[in-house]
DNA sequence: TGACAAATAAAACAATTGTTTGAATTATTT
DNA sequence: AAATAATTCAAACAATTGTTTTATTTGTCA
């Protein structure tokens, strides 16, 4: 079928309706999911024929996998981990720019904004794809949240009470996507418009937990160090 | 068309068919959300005949607003709000009381269980009902949680830090239902099970939010009470 | 019991959607 | 330039789904 993918040297110009395929799939599979959005959008946003979807990719399942892979390489390019955070940095300091990558890339402007969304629809309304996003791209961030939290609490990183941290960091980050419907509607000075917004809820939200954990860790005391 | 309903006085041994919808309905739309949820296998599971969704209600999305009603009032029926907190509770006992039976709604077994799954899924993937599920439903909510961290902060309900703490407690709430697969995949362990399941994750969120705002309110000394 | 309304059932309708087909077009190679 | 392969396109197919229609059954009341 298609060969061209294998010896892609240099003719970037070539696969062009591939890639706006992919691109438009994005958007529409962010927006709608994977079952609400149609073959017929995604090909009309690409500007390229229904049949396209099929012959460049045998069908929408396998697009749909492609898609995902697609925006993890290109969201983890554009914000590393732990942005710019030097090894020396203090486990706070690490935290915060965890905190701050993570909302980054949830609430992530331009055109490629739907990277984060794509991933909160996966995590939300999983189809088959999630086993591998799990492994591949969820899991290792979680241990490196897992070290930090770890760190902080002066625990060994297998401690529940890390895991726990952890889910709890996670959780209040992802809320304000899952649930941006209903925060707005509720109070919708909350929601991150700008990337000033964006660090704001950031700071809340290190703040929060770092408090939370403190109170955490002063019930060791006496127990280590 | 449907005139019983106006005038059912006693008589609940009819409209079975309607309440067999109303219940199948439920599970369906919980399962699989408003539009992948097919009238067909509602009917299906209620024993009716494909048409009986359009005779009984008019047309799906009637019967999809008649099914969050019927939920909002059996779940709330079954736990209210702060449980059996007496008014004179102390505000952490009020805020472990309102996790606790938050979850409880959420992590229900049971015939009922799909309530709280369906106010989930509506709170992600939201439908026209939205906007008067926030009001008649979830803003009542959030004032209660309002007042009480607003008591434990010793701030006005208004002051942004508490609308804030209260979407980092609710946050951490849906977490777990919201991103079940997810946090299944990665930590089983940490997924409620039973009622006992649900009392320690209420547990944990309360002790880590109360120790996040006792944090927060410790900068506020000296500056009043 | 018989007339009338309510409820149910089977079938069909109309719209949507993923996919396939086969011809037409474009690009690449010999 | 001719031949071959790759790509695009319009059309159609097959399956699904919300809804409607029409006939039949069930229940109620005079």
């Amino acid at each position: 079928m298609n060969v061209r993918s294998f010896l892609a040297d240099g003719k970037e110009h070539q696969d062009a309706t591939r890639r706006h395929l992919l691109e438009a799939a994005g958007e529409v599979f962010s927006e709608l999911g994977f079952r609400n959005a149609t073959v017929r959008e995604i090909c009309h946003r690409a500007g390229a024929n229904v049949a396209a979807v099929n012959y460049h990719f045998g069908d929408k399942e396998t697009l749909y996998l492609e898609v995902l892979r697609h925006a993890h390489h290109k969201a983890l390019e554009k914000y590393p981990l732990l942005l710019d955070a030097p090894e020396s940095a203090s486990p706070e300091e690490k935290l915060k720019c965890f905190i701050l990558s993570l909302l980054s890339r949830i609430f992530d402007k331009g055109p490629n904004s739907w990277h984060g969304r794509l991933m909160s629809r996966e995590m939300i309304e999983p189809t088959h794809a999630l086993d591998s996003l799990v492994q591949e791209r969820i899991r290792p961030m979680s241990e490196v949240l897992w070290g930090i939290i770890a760190e902080i609490l002066d625990c060994p990183p297998t401690d529940e009470r890390v895991v726990a941290s952890a889910f709890s960091v996670l959780s209040q980050c992802v809320f304000y996507k899952h649930c941006r419907p209903c925060v707005g509607s509720l109070f919708p000075g909350l929601l991150p418009e700008n990337e000033k917004g964006v660090a704001r809820l950031a700071a809340h939200i290190t703040d929060f937990s770092l408090a939370a954990m403190r109170g955490f860790s002063s019930k060791n005391r006496g127990k280590k160090r």
